[in-house]
DNA sequence: TTGAAAGCGCTAACAA
DNA sequence: TTGTTAGCGCTTTCAA
């Protein structure tokens, strides 16, 4: 029977108390080590079951600081490429015996500050996606390892695994001019008020090919499937001589997809898609998603990877890069 | 510069010594407490950034206790089942101020041990998927709350969140019946031998309608998109008489939605095709997927509020129900 | 405004 | 096999 006021916490005190032995005895029991008498440890362990003792983690941890914590911070867990890179460090932490907390900031500022607020007093070291400005990040993880995974770091206070898709652009865009594209838009991501680097790799590939690209066939997309889709419709009613569009993601290309199904055009004879990540969802779709494809998982593993150097002092900060490859499905 | 050898943690103590106060001035200067000298404390924050020092995040929660952490097991966070749990999970734990583990076993029991093997030193309450007996998960979680989500707890000891589709599926099936269905097979999940709850609703679902149901249409498919296909492929190849099919989830479903479109079978005209769970997958595949819908976020929030309850004491271990309805879209 | 002392709950050493 | 002692690194009294 327990006493309804303040349900004060039950130490190993208690239990060795209850079991007519010391602390220490109680530890060796639960902790399943040899030099304990089995009727004793018996004895001890049902105790413990009686008065429903926990031992502290944080008491364990202290004394036998051997856990090691990440923190991995995506904007939204539900977006697959997020779901791909957790999924990466969540492997690569299990195989080091790594614990992972994950925080989903929704992509809202406010929320990223509030998780790095408090992140600190509860992980080893900081992995993911965050958009804040470094000096901000400094701040808020004083001393803590930190990997920024898809954006270079401007500073050595942080590491960097970052993505080169240069050559997979470039294939891309070889690949829909030899196909006799020469109209090509490209739908950009909306988050910054300067386009991507993905957008430069698409224009420097464009000019290598010595096509220019009307400006207006540049459209900004929310990083979405209907953001995908508002943003081919938009693009589409001012340049409807479009033949083929790149997407700076999978996720605005597949939102692209099901918008020109809508509009009554065959993909990819009417018009061509290219993605960018290589997700898994891209081969569910209809038709397949032809995309720039990136090794989402390893993204993940390699920014644990990379913590775990940090936490070691086996490195100083330092940049990693992913590279992408063109793979031809069917949309395009 | 630091030693080359063992790395020794940086204590609040050598924070002290270098800016030449107590250890309690140098906690006073990294919590922003009121009763500290602005210049002492500058000269305390900036002993500590030189030395890299971090606070122990044990030593912190064993005096404070106030951070709560629950873990959270999947069985494979690229199933976009599990995506959506973890997303829900993770939103009502921010809301709380918890933080969240998050384990993926791949759905392999060894894993699974090895998780709750290392769980219950760093979390306060575990919710999530299990597929070992309760006799396991109870003596692997000593004392520790324990909420399993789509699985009826068989004692008092779990707190449970189960799901109750039964109308729903009878919703499913009055509406195939009603667009002159008969001959309606099921794919149904492939990891126990015996058949699932859900192929139990959908016997029952047809029994009502007083139509029988051949054994040999109630086939097993494994719990991806290729195992739906897969699965399909069998059953059509001994009845392909069989123009509807109702699968144990909506991964099963695209599988065979996919597999359907390989046949050179349309759907819904030749072949209609339901899911269970409503993800919002099902509406990227073509054509969209009918599927009888849970609300999948909240199967992971309300596990975590359970926690919640059980943590604080507010409640002893009990049941809770997500009832699904039929999401009717394309492909049936 | 600062410091000294006490203790959070546990386990590793050592002694019995 | 068991118990005693001494911390792990930090924050909260309380006194100076």
């Amino acid at each position: 029977m327990s006493s309804s006021t303040e349900p004060r916490r039950v130490t190993i005190h208690d239990v060795a108390r209850s079991a007519g032995v010391s602390r220490q005895t109680v530890s060796r029991a639960l902790n399943d080590k040899a030099e304990i008498d089995g009727s004793t440890k018996q004895r001890v362990l049902d105790a413990a079951r009686e008065l429903g003792y926990r031992p502290s983690r944080f008491a364990r941890g202290l004394v036998r600081q051997d856990t090691t914590t990440v923190g991995l911070v995506v904007p939204d867990l539900l977006n697959p490429f997020f779901t791909e890179v957790a999924s990466g460090a969540l492997e690569a932490a299990r195989s080091r015996g790594w614990h992972v907390v994950v925080y989903d900031t929704a992509d809202d500022l406010d929320q990223e500050l509030a998780t790095l607020q408090v992140i600190g007093a509860q992980v080893d070291a900081v992995v993911g996606y965050f958009s804040r400005s470094e000096e901000d990040l400094d701040r808020l993880t004083p001393g803590i390892p930190v990997v920024l995974i898809g954006r270079e770091p401007r500073t050595p206070r942080f590491s960097g695994i970052g993505i080169d898709g240069e050559e997979g652009v470039r294939e891309a865009i070889s690949h829909l001019v030899s196909r006799g594209h020469r109209r090509i838009g490209m739908l950009d991501h909306d988050r910054r008020p300067e386009p991507s680097i993905r957008q430069q790799w698409f224009l420097r590939a464009m000019a290598e090919h010595g096509i220019p690209v009307h400006p207006g066939r540049l459209t900004r997309a929310a990083q979405t499937i209907d953001g995908g889709g508002a943003a081919l419709a938009t693009l589409l009613s001012a340049h409807p001589d479009v033949t083929a569009v790149f997407a700076f993601n999978d996720v605005i290309a597949i939102g692209a997809l099901r918008e020109a199904r809508r509009f009554g055009l065959r993909v990819p004879a009417d018009l061509a898609v290219v993605g960018f990540d290589g997700l898994a969802l891209g081969t569910l779709v209809e038709p397949e998603l032809t995309s720039v494809a990136l090794d989402t998982r390893s993204l993940g593993a390699l920014a644990v990877e990379e913590a775990a150097r940090l936490v070691t002092g086996a490195a100083e900060p330092g940049r990693l890069i992913v590279r992408a490859a063109l793979h031809l499905r069917e949309s395009a």
